[in-house]
DNA sequence: ACTTACATCTTGACACTGTCAAGTATTGAG
DNA sequence: CTCAATACTTGACAGTGTCAAGATGTAAGT
């Protein structure tokens, strides 16, 4: 386990680096794995050592999405008052930030996988479960001092999911504040009160 | 103009059916340019002359695709009672079960187009933009009784909007109802109560 | 020290993709 | 009937993911 193995060193991270610089320079169609190989100066199959097949590099870039996707909402919490309403809007800015600064990575993390993952090298999917499991309790924790939606235990979580999800999706990746329903009011005014817990 | 032109008949609509059934049969990775064109019995090439590019025809089964949508929300529309509340809920519905029947669909509708779509045909992109603000005009319509959402005039609908799309990508489209939450609560148990305007 | 096993990477090939250039056949107008 | 335009075919090219076989460096066993 030296630091400098063979050839390259730790070829895999180095993979997994150029994939995300791929996908931030060209957008999600510029993924690919020769480009990956080449931009980290090795042949064509030598991806194929690390990852079994394009799905598994995918995957593990994913995971990392998922560690910088992280350290956006806790960045935007760390910055924001103690208060439950305050901490909750700071976790959606963080969210909000991530999906505009990044947004073909956030694009790859939550376009649906089909059938494709059943074939991606288990330890590399169970990295990527844990990764998303603690972007989720994250905002999870945000939610926690706020009384249940429509009387279901889960139901502020989800709700506050959706909603910054698919703000996120529809309006923030637009350049300008523009939507088909003309300016775009901002996050914080359609977040609905939230009672706190009693 | 003739119904029955040259060889094919009409290989536009050909290839614009033989998409989405490449779409609902194998996902978003099966819709290729060659397997359309072999699907409506022609060779690789003939596409190219009614469609510039997979883009173009991308767009213009997207245009088709945003058609089914409005039929599906429409549907479950006039199955509903007439109170505001019950409309928005078809609507909704019909948002929702849109996403769950047509997955592929629904996905390729809502992916971000980068750059590529300046390359689309002009007609072709005009039908599109045309397609979709339908879409969005039978939301607008369900919710316009509503009183805006944090003192916005489109607060409302970008609210509405952006949580029944949210629930449709993150959770609607998953097989069993299971989120890293735990169990799904329905959607109408997360859409907040809206007062009608004054 | 020598050999053997192993992990890593290279080379080459295959089928498949989108796109372009050139050619062929059908259509329809003059 | 001629001729130009439309619709399509054939063939090629660069790129893609993936597999098989070989080469090369590393490490362990004896």
């Amino acid at each position: 386990m030296s630091p400098e193995k063979h050839h390259h060193g730790n070829l895999r991270e180095a993979l997994i680096t150029a994939g995300i610089e791929l996908l931030e320079t060209g957008g999600l169609e510029a993924l690919t794995l020769r480009k990956c190989a080449a931009k980290a100066g090795v042949s064509h199959a030598a991806p194929a050592h690390h990852f079994n097949g394009l799905i598994s590099l995918k995957a593990a870039i994913i995971a990392r999405c998922y560690r910088m996707f992280s350290a956006s909402m806790d960045a935007k919490s760390r910055q924001a008052e103690a208060s439950p309403r305050a901490q909750l809007l700071a976790i959606c800015e963080g969210y909000l930030a991530f999906s505009r600064d990044h947004g073909a990575l956030f694009q790859i993390m939550f376009q649906p996988k089909p059938k494709a993952l059943a074939n991606v090298n288990p330890q590399i999917l169970d990295e990527l479960n844990a990764e998303s499991s603690k972007s989720y309790m994250i905002l999870r924790t945000a939610c926690a001092p706020f009384a249940p939606v429509g009387g279901h235990d889960q139901g502020t979580e989800v709700m506050v999911w959706a909603l910054v999800h698919g703000y996120a999706v529809l309006f923030a990746n637009q350049p300008d504040k523009e939507t088909p329903a003309g300016t775009l009011p901002e996050f914080a005014h359609v977040l609905p009160d939230l009672p706190l817990r009693n």
